[in-house]
DNA sequence: CGTGGCATACCGACTGGACGGTATGCAGGT
DNA sequence: ACCTGCATACCGTCCAGTCGGTATGCCACG
């Protein structure tokens, strides 16, 4: 049941170092070297260095749209059922912070296919996120001022913003601060917040 | 006072293509080509690729640096203040799109030491922003239930991700965009909404 | 049991081409 | 005569991907 150590090494390697130094500057030289393995085994189960990008991306992308679904599968209020959701993405970036890292700065190197492909399974998840935005606005839960992309994208840069300032190492437990952004996200767009503030 | 049409050219060219393409897959011969000079020419302005890059981002940081100066010596009550600095980071970062694009994606080519540098006069901004912050915890303003990094990350995360999802074309203005930004996040860290939502 | 046929897994030297950067040259202004 | 501003040809390096080859295991067949 082993998905073969070799491919497994070698996209942990490539992860790492991508997210150290970039996927342009990281020769698959390095990635090998650093995998313990060699050129030929890795090209040997992966077709191309964008192969391993593409990789790395169709993991986390599976697994958020996973959870995702589950989440909502799973029912109850949708001011819950959102919370829930903000909360698992964010924790799970955190469990991912170098795919993360890796994700957002070299996007645009993969090939154009494989771009789109990514794009489409981001609105995927994106297009869900909304209706549950919209649901709560239906039931008068969020406010209706503000253009719903706008929100969704004022939570949205949370995660994606997270791999460049969280840091494991540091004071903050992942826990508790997803549960922090989740509280200024769902504050910021409350119901009876709408224009309040100086000015 | 003309910086030789050339040298802008080039900035302008290179701007765009390393938005569009990434930097590390644009060639210094598209450059130049899409400048309309040679490489001959570009290298007589420019040591090297990697100072092109450096370029637009000292530009970028130049002229929020000193907007941020110039609003707070401006003076005020903190809370206008600050509104009135994130609704200028937001509108600045949409007049430079694809700096901003080029910025987030590309960092990390710059060679070490102009990498620094460009760090900490980032931290220099994050650091006038979090006396602010500060300021207004000490006034009351805002909420201290939640660390003020995490804060403050919820902010330019914002601005950071405006480059990812925001087009010119679209239907939101940017004047109205910053302004809704700004409110969401002010409301968020607002000390009366410490601790509400569902759960 | 052994032998031949075949597939999978892996090795590592090599290549072809791209690309950053430079060397050289030249025109025109002072 | 010399310097600035630029053009063009060229060089050295680096690197993704290839390719001929080997080792190992498996199965069939006599």
């Amino acid at each position: 049941m082993k998905e073969t150590s070799v491919a497994d090494d070698v996209m942990r390697a490539a992860v790492e170092l991508f997210a150290a130094n970039g996927y342009a500057n990281t020769s698959v030289q390095q990635v090998v070297e650093a995998a313990g393995v060699t050129k030929g085994a890795m090209y040997h189960y992966f077709q191309s260095k964008d192969d391993l990008l593409f990789g790395i991306y169709d993991r986390m992308l599976s697994l958020q749209k996973e959870h995702l679904d589950q989440i909502i599968e799973r029912g109850g209020p949708v001011g819950e059922v959102l919370r829930a959701v903000c909360i698992d993405v964010i924790e799970t970036s955190i469990d991912f912070l170098p795919e993360g890292t890796v994700f957002f700065r070299s996007m645009h190197m993969l090939a154009a296919p494989r771009q789109s492909e990514v794009t489409r399974r981001r609105r995927d998840y994106n297009d869900t996120f909304a209706k549950l935005i919209e649901q709560g606005q239906a039931e008068g839960l969020y406010r209706t001022d503000i253009p719903q992309p706008v929100l969704i994208a004022n939570f949205f840069a949370d995660v994606h913003y997270l791999s460049h300032w969280y840091s494991p190492e540091g004071p903050e437990g992942k826990t508790l601060l997803a549960e922090q952004l989740t509280d200024l996200f769902l504050t910021g767009i409350d119901a009876k917040a709408a224009k309040g503030g100086a000015r």
